[in-house]
DNA sequence: CCAACCCCCTGAACGC
DNA sequence: TGCGTTCAGGGGGTTG
């Protein structure tokens, strides 16, 4: 499901509260849940550690330990973190449960639980200075909110591509987080029809799509915004942004800048929604 | 290097 | 009502 807005969400929901927790157990009901290393030796090797702090890297999730070992972990299309009192009922397709201590004694102790219907997230547990030759994390690109996103970076990186500008946004080794649902709506932002060629975009066709990528990511993240109690009582799936999209979902809905119809079509065998209107084919 | 497929999984929505 | 098909916001792998 998530995509940058929603696992930043989580983190900065997750984040202060598992800060300095430790993890007393761990169980792994799916083993092929942790990719890397096998069940047995991720649980081995997490147990008794301390929770340092949280960081999002693209849609990845990093939890760093004060050993400076880190546990990382992508929650793909349907994954769900959720830090609840250890006595709550399981959510269902409950995967991998960190038991954990240090809260303060008057408060019930905590669980940090994976769930994850169609099983496609992974966890990872990387030792202090262990090479990453797993998670991908090294391939990324850069930060959508790092100053080096120009459209000169965009333009050295996609400019002579003939795959169109929306596979472009969804490469995660140009620039990560961004999936299906914000690359439309960047894209309609910047008036840029998605099935166009990289290769035929302007110098000002790459200076708009460099300013919509970190406003609209902005925007939506900070739609998202949720306590940490509504959070746990959404199960993590309150995605409170989604009735701020543009085009996302609206096929045959009208456009909201000009009323037109946006049109449905699919590339790089994504769903995808525009405005024929607003986002011209080629520049006039 | 690239495009075009395949795979991983469950559940919701839709058509007949 | 039931059954089959399609689709879903993630990524990775193989083939030609």
């Amino acid at each position: 499901m998530p995509e940058l807005p929603e696992v930043e969400t989580v983190k900065r929901v997750l984040e202060p509260r598992l800060r300095g927790l430790t993890i007393t157990n761990v169980t792994v009901k799916r083993p092929e849940i942790t990719a890397y290393p096998n069940a047995e030796e991720f649980c081995r090797l997490v147990t008794g550690q301390i929770i340092s702090h949280m960081e999002r890297r693209g849609k990845f999730l990093i939890l760093h330990l004060r050993s400076h070992d880190r546990i990382i972990l992508h929650l793909r299309m349907t994954g769900c973190l959720l830090l609840t009192p250890a006595d709550l009922p399981e959510e269902a397709h409950t995967h991998i449960i960190f038991s954990l201590s240090g809260s303060p004694e008057s408060l019930p102790a905590l669980e940090l639980r994976f769930s994850d219907m169609r099983r496609f997230g992974r966890f990872w547990l990387l030792r202090e200075n262990e090479a990453d030759t797993y998670t991908g994390i090294g391939k990324l690109g850069i930060e959508p909110f790092d100053a080096a996103l120009t459209p000169a970076y965009l333009q050295a990186r996609f400019g002579k591509r003939r795959k169109t500008v929306k596979e472009c946004l969804l490469d995660q080794n140009g620039v990560a987080g961004i999936g299906n649902i914000y690359s439309d709506e960047i894209l309609f932002t910047a008036g840029i029809y998605p099935a166009r060629p990289a290769n035929s975009l302007k110098q000002e066709d790459w200076e708009r799509v460099a300013a919509a990528v970190p406003e609209r990511l902005t925007f939506f993240t900070e739609k998202n915004e949720i306590t940490s109690e509504d959070y746990l009582q959404s199960k993590g799936r309150n995605y409170r942004n989604t009735p701020f999209f543009q085009v996302y979902g609206r096929g045959g809905q009208p456009c909201p800048v000009c009323g037109n119809k946006l049109r449905r079509i699919v590339v790089g065998g994504r769903s995808s929604v525009y405005c024929p209107d607003c986002q011209k084919s080629e520049e006039a």
